[in-house]
DNA sequence: AGCACGCCGACT
DNA sequence: GTCGGCGTGCTC
């Protein structure tokens, strides 16, 4: 008889995994799930049990190793995130480790307990609790502790104790030497909010889309919740978090960026009755560790967290939420390139539980997964209270005189909202003063020496940065070429904005927020705040303003430069401008005042920004689906993307072509293979890069390629001269 | 990705 | 004479 294995996944590139005996030690009956410590060529790895089975025939038996240690009694991950991972590991076509190693946080990926941070409580003994504290005699401090850990029950948390005063802790412990009390680690309590604030009347929209949803609860079901800026999404949230709470089940939030985290835990813990989790990449290894663990444990109730959320396992699963579901930061774009949202969903399907994915502006994908009723499609299309929609206006800015990118109208409009003492956001998704540093003398640009792109400038840092690598030097005296010190700038950043709007309007408080401004710890928040309570009047920000945030006080909108968006090679930039506009345009008019947005372009005529302005966001939705549709990109077709980096361009170059011959030798006409063909920013910190894309109209014959395809190429000799990767369905084709 | 093994150049 | 350069092969 074959001798039983174990199949661990190990932390290594390799599309496989690899086979151990059981270890002669201590093991659980049913080691999936269960970390293990195994010998791996020269070295010791952390592994995890993917399955048991019997020993591949064509594998000599000699060679199997056997498992040094099982390091968890019970399997750490449970099945059903196993099964995720498992699903994941086939569908992105990415090794298994890398996969696995996702479904841990890092401080559980190593050797060691499974366990969460304690808490030490001080607790009676038999004898203290006998004693009364007056037999103490003359120890007044010993009496003090005794009383209060009497008065207490018979057990404290030493944290809790901390008023005894300096030094109680020594007489606490001369306490335990004389058999009065003893010391415990415990697992500290998770804090039950009370949900004190009250329910919200649903209006009756609201009401429709709530009592839609929750009439599909039981199992597996795919909502789109898709409400415009404003209209209340997170009311229907609440209430429906509500009811799987009374269920006693727990339910798990995912939001795009950590900035949104604070704001709807503050909202969260003030509405619903529950144990309130996080888990997002600002919190430490030991943080997210102890959510991980909690969260494991049926210990928290709600879970709001960020894209790696989506692996935090949940004994009582009753609800999955993805807000700004459109969000490309959904989406891990490097290593093991899963979205969290397509993840989330494939886990609602295993978990057999609901889903709502909630956006103002959804995903084409999901779009047209609600019209095509595979997920059901509830809408909010009213601004709650009295906030009414803002009105889109273009300006044609081609061959309008601007100051510092602003044209006459926008300037005029911001004139006026000013003085009326109202708040205005100007955005501009481009931070730095200016794009470009020339010499106006023989011509030459300020060019990153590691990427195909010029150099940012910074005024007030003094500096040229390389917004793609990361490359910054000192501004230079003159011209490195001619030697002629008339330097000037082509082009406007954020700060640049800033400037200029300082010095047209001297009186008024401004606030800029872009990644430059909002580096230190808690300058976000200071920001935002100065921002949301109209301390500011006047706004500048990049694309960190645009997501969430609620303005009251704010009736004017402008969008320095809309084109960037129309502009780009990428099928899916009109997307992303639509989106990008809505968005921004949300933050204006939700008060009592009508808000107003106008939008510079050189592209007044461009038919899908013309249908967007006219229409709004579901008008435009459908012309573009509609183009995709016609042009046969997604959500009409599948694509991955075969992306390669080096160096030395030649072994990029060798790499995707040999690649090509492997696909071409497999693919069928069901599947199109396309290069290779240089990223359009061709070399980016130093590295070469080009890819391959490999379109079909159908997953499946997709996937038939890939699947050979992958181990294939991993085996090929070019492929070590490169850092290559499989991006299945990637939303950047650059 | 690590890591070991292996075969050729400038140094204690 | 060796330390170490990175090419190539392997990891149950």
């Amino acid at each position: 008889m074959k001798p039983t294995v174990w199949r661990v996944a190990i932390p290594s590139p390799l599309r496989r995994l690899f086979d151990y005996l059981p270890p002669d030690g201590d093991y659980p009956e049913q080691p999936v799930g269960c970390r293990v410590q195994v010998p791996f060529g020269s070295r010791k790895v952390v592994g995890l049990v993917v399955s048991v089975g019997e020993a591949d025939p064509d594998l000599p038996l000699k060679r199997l190793r056997p498992v040094e240690s099982c390091l968890d009694s019970e399997p750490l991950v449970p099945e059903s995130m196993m099964r995720l991972g498992e699903w994941g590991t086939r569908y992105y076509h990415h090794p298994p480790g890398e996969v696995f190693e996702h479904l841990l946080p890092l401080a559980l990926r190593r050797e060691g307990q499974a366990q969460r941070r304690q808490e030490d409580w001080w607790l009676l003994s038999e004898a203290g609790r006998q004693t009364h504290p007056d037999e103490l005699g003359r120890a007044p401090r010993q009496q003090a502790v005794l009383a209060r850990l009497q008065q207490a029950g018979g057990a404290l948390p030493a944290q809790e104790m901390s008023d005894l005063g300096q030094g109680w802790q020594s007489v606490a412990r001369r306490m335990a030497d004389n058999g009065l009390l003893f010391k415990e680690s415990r697992d500290p309590a998770v804090p039950l909010n009370r949900g004190e604030e009250p329910e919200m009347v649903l209006n009756p929209e609201q009401a429709a889309a709530l009592s839609r949803i929750e009439s599909d609860m039981d199992g597996f079901a795919c909502h789109l919740l898709e409400g415009v800026t404003g209209s209340g999404k997170t009311e229907v949230y609440l209430a429906l978090i509500r009811r799987i709470l009374a269920e006693d089940k727990q339910a798990l939030v995912l939001v795009p960026e950590i900035a949104l985290t604070p704001q709807l835990t503050l909202r969260f813990r003030r509405a619903l009755p529950a144990r309130i989790g996080l888990y997002h990449s600002g919190m430490n290894d030991r943080e997210r560790r102890d959510t991980w663990l909690m969260a494991r444990a049926g210990e928290l109730d709600v879970i709001i967290g960020t894209r790696s959320a989506v692996f935090l396992p949940l004994p009582r699963p009753g609800l999955m939420i993805l807000d700004e579901e459109h969000d490309p930061a959904f989406k891990q774009q490097d290593g093991f390139r899963y979205s969290a949202r397509d993840l989330a969903v494939v886990r609602a399907r295993q978990q057999a539980m609901p889903i709502v994915l909630g956006s103002a502006t959804p995903a084409l994908e999901t779009l047209r997964n609600a019209r095509d009723g595979r997920y059901g499609h509830a809408q909010l299309s009213q601004r709650a209270g009295d906030a009414r929609p803002p009105a889109l206006k273009v300006i044609d800015i081609r061959g309008q005189e601007l100051e510092a990118g602003l044209s006459g109208r926008l300037l005029q409009r911001l004139d006026e909202r000013l003085k009326a003492g109202e708040q205005a956001l100007l955005f501009l998704n481009r931070r730095g003063y200016a794009p470009v540093l020339v010499c106006n003398q023989c011509g030459w640009t300020a060019d990153c020496l590691r990427c195909d792109a010029r150099m940012t400038y910074h005024r007030r840092r003094g500096s040229l940065d390389c917004h793609h690598c990361g490359a910054s030097r000192r501004l230079p005296r003159a011209c490195p070429e001619c030697a002629s010190e008339k330097l000037g700038v082509a082009g406007q950043g954020t700060e640049q904005l800033e400037q200029v709007l300082a010095r047209r309007y001297p009186h008024i408080s401004q606030v800029r927020i872009d990644r430059d401004t909002t580096r230190r710890q808690g300058a976000l928040d200071a920001k935002l705040a100065a921002a949301r309570d109209g301390e500011a009047q006047l706004l500048i920000g990049t694309q960190m303003l645009a997501k969430g945030h609620d303005f009251p006080n704010l009736t004017l909108v402008g969008l320095v430069d809309a084109d960037q968006g129309l502009m780009s090679a990428d099928f899916r930039g009109p997307e992303r401008m639509a989106q990008l506009v809505t968005q921004v345009a949300g933050r204006a008019g939700r008060g009592k005042k009508a808000g107003e947005v106008l939008i510079q372009t050189r592209a007044p005529e461009h038919p899908l920004l013309e249908t967007l302005i006219r229409g709004g966001y579901p008008a435009f939705a459908d012309a573009a689906l509609r183009e995709r549709s016609e042009a046969g990109f997604p959500p009409y077709s599948h694509l991955a993307l075969l992306r390669a980096e080096a160096h030395e361009k030649t072994a990029v170059q060798a790499f995707l072509e040999e690649a090509m011959g492997l696909g071409q030798a497999t693919a069928d006409e069901r599947v199109l293979l396309m290069g290779p063909v240089p990223a359009p920013m061709e070399r980016r910190a130093g590295r070469y890069r080009a890819q391959i894309m490999i379109q079909a109209d159908e997953r499946t014959p997709l996937h038939q390629l890939l699947t050979p395809l992958a181990p294939a190429l991993e085996n090929l000799k070019s492929a070590r001269r490169v850092r290559w990767s499989l991006d299945v369905d990637p939303i950047d084709l650059f």
